[in-house]
This record gives structure tokens, C-alpha cells and sequence, in this order.
RNA sequence: GGCGAGGUCGCCAAGUGGUAAGGCCAUGGUUUGCAAAACCAUUAUCGCGGGUUCGAUUCCCGCCCUCGCCUCCA
């Protein structure tokens, strides 16, 4: 599989560094509130890339951290007049549920942040022993950035404007004390408004850096070098690149072989943010009768390197081309008899794909999910399932079904699958209606046909009988 | 100011040095008592101006516009 690194600027065969397991890395979410769309994307996309690695023959390690600790989830704790723990703890659940949903494969670690503290630690002891880190008068550490020479590496930023703090602006709100704008803190000394939530260290009660959670993490589960980072395009600077600093000048290896970032989600042209009111979680799209699968499509159907302009018009041309996915496998199965088997979830490790190897080919070329996605459409189309022969179908429909599994996409529920509850009123309408078609009785039938309309329902025929449905 | 991404059919979105996937929508057709559904078909010369080339949407230069990041936001 072929994939673009960040560090390199272009794109890199990845390859486990142990010749057996993929090992990688991805920075998961803090958890002081719902997940939104954008914060999925990123999970979405990372998702895919481990289901394609995985079915292109490569077993996996994939560790995500729970962020549990930082100034949100302290701030936003005490509002809540909730302990830390049981705060972050009932927004890593909620995480979760919406991970399930969208059809996420578990992680195989998902360490946390306040379980790590002594790791942590650790890792700090190291920098300080090195010359990498100070301590400040208010017991807070710092990371001496002109101590690391690549210091800028990822992001490829002025090393100068680097050292003179690239804004300025945000220097002023610095309440803690540093030596150089740059440097940045592993370890913050306790504060007044920190209330419980202080650690004993070697410098003093604090509690940990952001930057330095991820690195103790990787460090602890995946050792000083490892396969692969990823994460949101945002974090490349500072985090990512701070990231190295750390675990590079401790332990003299290099950190990660290869650096996965994907681009933000854009809402109706511009960013997303509370302000403008364009934030939406998974629960705001189920509330307005969307689904988790539909929104996995629209995550994955623009490239991870480019901003995603999500609408809520692509949640439904989402909704129809799901559905129109789902038909076309229903056809297959029909053709090839019988009820097909339920889609193993399990992951296998490799698959060789007869039908649909096109679009399995563009995943494994820097995982190009939308033109894959395009793929199978060109392929569905050219099948035609009623003049195959079963068995060919089947083998269709199996490998339909791998390429999904690929991109974790579900087959939608196809009408008749669906239970709707259809009122006595209505039920007796449409048969009296049915009874009329079957009379010739064309007039009185779509009379009955339209006040059904008008009562919200619609009904489409086929040879044998209607069935009824909500309008939509 | 620095770094980066992007401007491709009404909307979304791939791709390529030799005249542009796919989805949604729209239109026409087959089918249907009429619809719905399904199926088939049709719709773009790729922001603007130069340059390189036999040939550029794809490479180079300039310009315009949009968007992101620039110290704790995926």
C-alpha cells in the first residue's frame, strides 16, 4: 500500500518495521464534549486505512489515546461541578457509542492520559537528564526547543520564525514562565484553578503537558520507533512536531516511520465552529433521519489530502447512492440464490479480489476512497445480474461485499427489510385503493392514491401487491 | 508576513502530457392503465494570462479568488 508522508512530501510503500506487524499510531479525541463530524473524518479515514492494510494481506497493532486530561477537560469539568474522571469518563462512553456507530473498528489500545502520568514522568526525567528540559520558577518543565536541532522538521517551518513565536499575539496570554517563546511545556505546575487535579512529580504538583501524553503513549505501547502516526491536519504543528522533539531527544531513535495527516472537513465552504452554528455531531444528522453509514460516505468520499465540503444536500445524495448500492447487491443476491451469507465484520488478513479489484486498487494507492467509491459504481453497473450465471453472482456479491467491508460501509436496509408502523386508517385506504386498481377502476384508485399523499404516505406498486411508506 | 491546500458539468467529487471517473439533480427513452421503482441514454475542454511541447486541464511563470494552519483545534 502506497501512502503519502507528511515528512517526506511524497508519497512512501509502507512497510512494518518488523516485517510482521503494522504498528501504528493515531491521536484520538479529548474528551470534554460530543465528537463532531469533522473529529470523525479523521477517525473515519484512519479507520479505512487499517481495514485496507489489513485486507491487502498486513496485520495491524493500532493504538488511539483517550486525551482525559488538558485545559478543556478541566475547565470544562468543574462547570459541570463533576470530578474529572467521571466527567471525561461519561464523554469517552459517549465516544464510543458514536465510534460503534459508524462502524469503527476498535483499536487494539486505547491507553489514557491520566493513566499514564508516571510514563510521563518518566519521559520528562529523560529530557531533563539530557539538557533537553528546565524547570521554571512556578514549577512548571519546559522543552528547550534549541536544544533539538530538526526541531521544524514535519512542518517544515522557518526555524527562525519558529524561535520568535510565529504570531505574537498569542505570547501575551502565556501565564506560564518560559525561557524562549518556542519552548513548550511538558509539565505544568499546579495552579489555583487546576483545583484537584494535580499530580506529585519530581519538580512539584502539576499535571502533564498536552504534547507529552502522546509521546509517553507511544513510547509505552509502541516503543521508541514505530510504523506510523496520523491525525488531523491541524496537528502538525505544533503537536506533531513537538511530539518528535520529545521522544526524539530522549531516545535518540527516530520516532515515526511515517506520518498519515488528513485534512479538515469544511462545512458550507468555510470551517466548521460553534459560532457560525455549522457544528454537527452524529446525534444532530440522526435527528434529522440521516445515519451513521450515510455519514461514513460522505466522510469518505472526497480524498483525505483535500478539504471536504460537507453539506447537508450530500447527506442525502449519501442516502441515495447507498441505496442504490444496496439494490444492485440485492440483485446479485437474488441471482445467485438464496440468502448469501452474513458479511463476516472480522477483518481478514489479505483477500484476493476478483470483481471489484479496481476500486480495492485505488485504495491501495493513497487510500483514494472516492474514486474507489467511483469504481464500484462502474463495476455495478456493468454487471448485469440477470444474465449472469448464480455462481458468478455469488462470486459478485462476495467480493461487493469485501470492497464495503473495505470501506466499512454497510449495505443499506432495503425497502421491504423495513418494519413501518402503518396506521389502521391508512392500512384500509390503500386496500380499498388496491381493490379499485384491481377493479380498472383507474379514477377512484389514484383519488385514493392522492389522499393517501396528502396524508403523508406514498405507495408504490409492483406485479404482485403496494407497499406503503412514509413520504419523504 | 510564513507554510500549506484548492479553484474540473446545476451540486458533490476523481483523474490524466494526447482532447475529462463516479454520485446526486435534470432531460429523453424502455417499462407501467398512470405513477413509483428499475434499466438505457444525454449533459463539462478543466479560474485568468503567458511559456515549454507535435500536443496541457494535467509541466513552468505570473495574476485573481477561496480555504486551512502559524503554540496546546481532528
Amino acid at each position: 500500500m502506497k501512502l503519502y508522508d507528511t515528512m517526506a512530501r511524497e508519497m512512501r510503500e509502507l512497510t512494518a518495521e518488523d516485517g510482521e506487524n503494522f504498528r501504528f499510531y493515531c491521536c484520538g479525541p479529548t474528551v470534554y464534549g460530543p465528537a463532531h463530524i469533522g473529529n470523525f473524518r479523521t477517525f473515519v479515514l484512519q479507520d479505512v486505512f487499517r481495514r485496507v492494510l489489513q485486507l491487502s494481506g498486513q496485520s495491524t497493532q493500532h493504538v488511539r489515546n483517550i486525551t482525559d486530561v488538558d485545559d478543556k477537560t478541566i475547565r470544562d469539568s468543574q462547570a459541570a461541578g463533576k470530578s474529572l474522571g467521571e466527567f471525561t469518563e461519561a464523554w469517552t462512553a459517549k465516544f464510543r457509542v458514536d465510534c460503534d456507530a459508524l462502524n469503527l473498528l476498535a483499536p487494539h489500545d486505547e491507553p489514557s492520559a491520566v493513566e499514564h502520568i508516571p510514563q510521563q514522568i518518566a519521559l520528562i526525567e529523560q529530557l531533563m537528564a539530557k539538557g533537553h528540559a528546565y524547570k521554571s520558577d512556578d514549577g512548571s518543565v519546559y522543552f528547550k526547543v534549541t536544544s533539538f536541532d530538526q526541531y521544524g522538521c514535519l512542518s517544515h517551518l522557518d526555524q527562525r520564525e519558529l524561535r520568535d513565536g510565529a504570531g505574537g499575539a498569542a505570547v501575551a496570554d502565556d501565564e506560564y514562565e518560559k525561557d524562549a517563546v518556542a519552548d513548550f511545556a511538558l509539565w505544568k505546575g499546579r495552579k489555583q484553578e487546576d483545583g484537584d487535579n494535580f499530580w506529585l512529580s519530581p519538580w512539584g504538583e502539576g499535571r502533564p503537558g498536552w504534547h507529552l501524553e502522546c509521546s509517553a503513549m507511544c513510547k509505552e505501547y509502541l516503543g521508541d520507533t514505530f510504523d506510523l502516526h496520523s491525525g488531523g491536519v491541524d496537528l502538525v504543528f505544533p503537536h506533531h512536531e513537538n511530539e518528535i522533539a520529545q521522544s526524539e531527544a530522549a531516545s535518540g531513535e527516530t520516532f515515526a516511520r511515517h506520518w498519515f495527516h488528513i485534512t479538515h472537513l469544511m462545512v458550507d465552504g468555510g470551517k466548521m465552529s460553534k459560532s457560525l452554528g455549522n457544528m454537527y455531531t452524529l446525534a444532530d444528522l440522526e435527528e434529522r433521519g440521516f445515519t451513521a453509514n450515510e455519514l461514513r460516505y460522505v466522510l469518505i468520499s472526497g480524498h483525505y489530502r483535500h478539504p471536504l465540503n460537507f453539506t447537508l444536500q450530500s447527506m442525502e445524495d449519501a442516502k441515495k447512492a447507498l441505496l442504490r448500492i444496496g439494490k444492485a447487491g440485492g440483485a446479485l443476491r437474488e441471482r445467485a440464490g438464496g440468502d448469501a451469507d452474513e458479511p463476516d465484520q472480522q477483518i481478514p488478513r489479505g483477500h484476493d479480489f476478483i470483481y471489484f479489484k479496481a476500486a480495492f486498487e485505488s485504495l491501495l494507492q493513497d487510500l483514494n476512497s472516492p474514486e474507489a467509491l467511483g469504481r464500484i459504481f462502474s463495476e455495478l453497473r456493468e454487471l448485469k445480474a440477470d444474465k449472469m450465471s448464480a455462481e458468478d453472482a455469488q462470486a459478485a456479491l462476495n467480493d461487493l461485499e469485501y470492497i464495503l467491508l473495505a470501506l466499512g460501509l454497510s449495505l443499506p436496509e432495503v425497502e421491504e427489510d423495513k418494519q413501518v408502523e402503518v396506521p389502521e386508517d391508512i392500512r384500509d385506504l390503500a386496500e380499498k385503493r388496491w381493490q379499485a386498481k384491481q377493479a380498472k377502476a383507474w379514477a377512484q384508485s389514484d383519488a385514493l392514491r392522492d389522499e393517501l399523499l396528502g396524508k403523508g404516505w406514498e405507495i408504490k406498486d409492483d406485479k404482485e401487491g403496494y407497499q406503503l411508506c412514509p413520504r419523504s
